[in-house]
DNA sequence: GTGTAGGTGGTTTTT
DNA sequence: CCACCTACAC
């Protein structure tokens, strides 16, 4: 017990030492979080004889999942064996597994990822004749996830009003039923099935609500409506809720995640314990300060501070580059001074706000010979040619699945064109049969012209003989023949060399994969090998394989930064327009999470922060000058430094004009053009109507006042366009 | 079935 | 501006 605690702090010791009660551990950036999360484990199973099959741990991530495993295992020397540790979708999934008969699935069903869904619901349109120029795919993915995610099935919505929406409750409805004849599941059905499954089966639900003691949830501020659903019907009456977040870096509201759920949890889960971790163990003090103000700003916030016992560090530098080079330039020469000052290359990170803005600064680290490793991107097993072979495994464990048959009938080329596939489509839908056994049926019937018939019947002797060779044999084999006998491997081989090398050095990859693939335990016995690896290619779409222990700079956007830290960080491109964005300044709740992005930028830095953006960008083709973001403002003038190069010297300089200012809500007011303008004013435009001042910056000719309107919209404009209301 | 001209749109991302 | 997609010609 004592080596548990033993280097804890005080608030941290409180959340581990808790007795059985649900509880809320608001952890601020660096607080150490995943800590407690570890050593409350160890504590239950200590203090309270717990089991590891008494306990499940959530989270978003796979790579929170195993970094929790591992860290249990590390730390304690406690096997994670028989504990449920996992990610929403990946424990959905061992449910439905489990249970594949009381929640209305056949034994082999498979997971479709986004992209599979996407070209599923693209079918739907084909099959209810409507035209994808009028009904967009995208929209209607998005429409349907949205529903499910909302716990809301086709028949529980109701659309009679409206054309469009009862179209796509159509859609919705044609798509569920082709899931369920397929045995298909996309990401979110996993979460609603299994939701389902516990909701309408008393047995199963008690079964698990008595079976796990501790249900403990990280990164609670992104769980969706339904994940939290999720969570209250897993947590009975007699088991406990530890819910671990933080609010203030909630910076997925764009996909979902639903921050009042942290509010909700105090009252459905009352009477919960609520505790704070504030002190931070990552950054300086001048680091902290800056994030502090600048958080603060937002409202609504359940309110935290962090603090540190460390130093006070260096002042965050500021850099006005003249333009997108220029800022490029800067970055990198700036590494270079901390390379010879002895850092290495991968305790160096830049952000950005969005993916484009990678370009220039690798063009630049590239000319200075620095390696770096750009984050995001395609990951592994959604590579066209992955997802390809997958599709023959698919195949191979059940020759019904009509994605899988689409996607390769025709790859490698085998002289099967658009129109014999329409035919084997119609004559499909005409039997109510699938694909594969529509295509068979018109070879019986000699129906299509003689060369399709031909290839045709070589797609289905190839896959007789993938399956005689395969039979019994390991999964590794299997990859690999399957590979060999459908000949994709040659189909790559084909291509530019440079792309053809990559492609078939994924091929191989798989191999490996396959070779190494270890189905998890709980499932191992219940369900197909295949099928589990399937479904692991879809769960875990595998980091991306770049070599990561290689000694590179960090390249990544602002969210994909979440959760990391760096001893050196810079923030590039901290410009109006672009951080925040210009789509999310009219709205309030979508500005404060772009503030929260913010914070969760300066929170990654341990000791050198450094703020960078271009007084002129080339965006969209034109090149534009930039205002300074508004979040530079935020943070407190003593926290920052100045950086002027001598490049830059002779170049235009706007930061003067806007620095010292700080944005405010309750100052003094702007001028412009001798008038005063103040936040509270009335007004009106000719164009908007009345509103009110509820924000502005800038003086003189930079002066933008921020308008609600009374129709609630919000607006920035420039003040020769609106007159005093004086009413 | 591959190549190229023309049009379009263009935050953030995990499972 | 540039990357991606679609539509057509060989």
């Amino acid at each position: 017990m004592h080596d548990i605690l033993k280097h804890l702090n005080e608030k941290q010791r409180e959340a581990v030492t808790l007795p059985e009660q649900h509880a809320l551990i608001l952890a601020g950036a660096g607080s150490g979080k995943t800590r407690v999360l570890v050593h409350r484990l160890a504590f239950l199973m200590q203090q309270y004889h717990l089991a590891p099959n008494q306990i499940l741990a959530v989270t978003f991530t796979n790579k929170a999942a195993h970094e929790m495993r591992e860290r249990i295992e590390n730390l304690f020397g406690i096997s994670t064996l028989g504990m449920w540790v996992g990610t929403f979708h990946g424990l959905s999934h061992r449910l439905l597994r489990l249970h594949y008969q009381q929640a209305n699935l056949p034994e082999s069903f498979q997971i479709l990822d986004s992209d599979d869904q996407y070209r599923l619901i693209r079918r739907v349109l084909k099959t209810l004749n409507l035209d994808e120029q009028y009904w967009p795919p995208k929209p209607i993915q998005h429409f349907i996830n949205e529903q499910k995610d909302a716990i809301k099935r086709s028949h529980q919505i109701d659309g009679y009003q409206d054309l469009q929406l009862a179209t796509w409750i159509k859609i919705y409805q044609t798509y569920e039923q082709l899931c369920q004849q397929n045995g298909l599941v996309d990401f979110a059905e996993l979460l609603l099935r299994s939701f389902e499954l516990l909701r309408d089966n008393l047995d199963v639900r008690e079964h698990y609500q008595s079976r796990f003691r501790h249900l403990l949830i990280d990164e609670f501020q992104d769980t969706n409506h339904l994940q939290y659903a999720w969570v209250k019907l897993l947590a009975g009456k007699n088991n406990y809720v530890m819910a671990v977040g933080d609010d203030d870096q909630s910076i997925y509201g764009w996909r979902g995640a639903k921050i009042e759920n942290l509010h909700r949890l105090q009252k459905d889960f009352a009477p919960i314990a609520i505790i704070r971790l504030e002190q931070n163990y990552r950054s300086t003090k001048t680091i902290l300060k800056a994030a502090n103000a600048v958080i603060d700003l937002n409202t609504d916030r359940l309110g935290k501070t962090l603090w540190t016992a460390g130093e006070d560090g260096t002042p965050i530098q500021l850099y006005a580059g003249f333009n997108e080079l220029d800022e490029a330039r800067f970055i990198v020469s700036r590494i270079q001074q901390h390379l010879t000052q002895g850092a290495r290359r991968q305790d160096v990170a830049i952000l950005y706000r969005s993916n484009a803005q990678s370009r220039v600064i690798e063009e630049a680290l590239l000319q200075a010979n620095i390696p770096y490793r750009v984050y995001g991107g395609q990951r592994f097993f959604e590579r066209a040619e992955i997802k390809d072979a997958m599709a023959y495994l698919r195949l191979i464990g059940n020759p019904h699945d009509d994605g899988a048959f689409e996607r390769i009938i025709n790859v490698p080329v085998r002289g099967i064109g658009e129109r014999s596939v329409d035919l084997i489509r119609d004559t499909a839908r005409a039997h109510h049969c699938s694909l594969w056994q529509a295509a068979q049926t018109l070879i019986e019937q000699k129906a299509l012209p003689p060369k399709a018939t031909g290839s045709v019947s070589g797609f289905f002797y190839l896959f007789e003989q993938i399956k005689t060779a395969t039979t019994e044999s390991t999964l590794e084999y299997t990859v690999d023949q399957t590979l060999r006998l459908s000949q994709l491997a040659d189909h790559y081989r084909k291509e530019p060399h440079e792309k053809a090398q990559t492609r078939l050095d994924n091929l191989a990859e798989l191999v490996t994969a396959a070779k190494q693939f270890v189905p998890e335990e709980t499932i191992a016995n219940s369900t197909p090998y295949l099928s589990a690896f399937l479904a692991h290619a879809a769960l875990e779409s595998g980091e991306g394989q770049a070599p990561e222990f290689q000694d590179s700079v960090q390249l990544m956007t602002l969210h994909s930064a979440k959760g990391l830290e760096f001893p050196i960080v810079f923030m590039s491109g901290m410009e109006e327009e672009l951080f925040p964005p210009r789509l999310s300044v009219d709205d309030p709740k979508r500005l404060s999470e772009e503030r929260r992005l913010c914070y969760v930028g300066i929170t990654r830095a341990m000791q050198y922060l450094t703020l960078t953006y271009a007084e002129y960008r080339r965006l969209y083709g034109e090149n534009k000058p930039h205002r300074p973001s508004r979040f530079i403002r935020e943070i407190p003038k003593d926290c920052l430094t100045e950086v002027r190069l001598k490049s830059s010297v002779l170049q235009p300089n706007h930061t003067a004009a806007f620095l010292p200012k700080r944005t405010n809500t309750m100052a003094n007011g702007t001028t412009h053009q001798g008038k005063t303008w103040f936040v509270g004013q009335p007004i009106r435009h000719p164009k908007f109507g009345e509103g009110v001042i509820v924000n502005y910056e800038g003086q003189n000719d930079h002066a933008r006042l921020q308008i609600r309107f009374s129709n609630g919209d919000m607006k920035w404009l420039l003040p020769e366009f609106i007159q005093v209301n004086e009413e």
